[in-house]
DNA sequence: TGAAGACTTGAAGAGTTCTTCAACTCTACA
DNA sequence: TGTAGAGTTGAAGAACTCTTCAAGTCTTCA
């Protein structure tokens, strides 16, 4: 497997490693919204939100449409909820994991 | 939903962010490998895969279990491999689209 | 036309991440 | 015991990323 197509997969996790990011993402499966409306959801700066946006858009993960003084940001892609829905497994599954770690810790604590 | 939440799937995202690390996961689907071998495939310096193979341990989406003098390092999940494929799929779309763009431009280059 | 609203962009500074080099730990085995 | 091999870790510096603030563009509508 050529390097550059693991850098171009990095890119793409990269991309997504970003909180504000993934909750646009997670807000834009429900449809396209305006920018108007992702900012009252995530209440950060406008120019914060805007660069994070940007972001995405780069990577070609959403579109951006002008209507008149909005602009409506769209998934390109309805594999974007699937693949967040396996993350979210994947997450759980790591999350678990710590968790039951902690337990160990735990009840060596109380021996 | 919670900020926390978007927190910590960033930081997943990010985890998997950088070439050496997506490389790695992609090895170990085959199963279990002692870093000899990671390193044999990967060819960087020894201590720059330790530090990637330590970032992919703290996370908890791979185990090292000490050989004798070599270390073995596997995958914790099977999930990691959905994740990856469903990632293919969607970068895929991405860079298709964005060849689409390349030959537009080219087209017009043309006229 | 020009003022206001909705976004975006650029620059600067703080905080991260990655690589390299050197030093260190751990196990085997002479 | 002590030397070698296999990995890991720490420190330092270069390269990115994110936030904020200020200034910019675009579109509407008075």
């Amino acid at each position: 497997m050529p390097l550059p197509l693991h850098q171009a997969k990095a890119e793409f996790f990269r991309m997504l490693g970003h909180p504000v990011r993934i909750r646009v993402l997670e807000l834009l499966q429900d449809g396209p919204k305006p920018v108007r409306d992702l900012l009252a959801d995530i209440g950060i700066e406008a120019s914060s939100l805007s660069a994070q946006l940007a972001v995405l858009r780069r990577s070609g993960i959403v579109t951006a449409t002008r209507d008149g003084t909005t602009v409506v940001y769209a998934l390109t892609s309805d594999d974007v909820a699937e693949l967040l829905r396996v993350a979210r497994r994947v997450l759980a599954g790591l999350l678990a994991g710590q968790n039951e770690l902690l337990a160990m810790l735990r009840e060596e604590e109380r021996a």
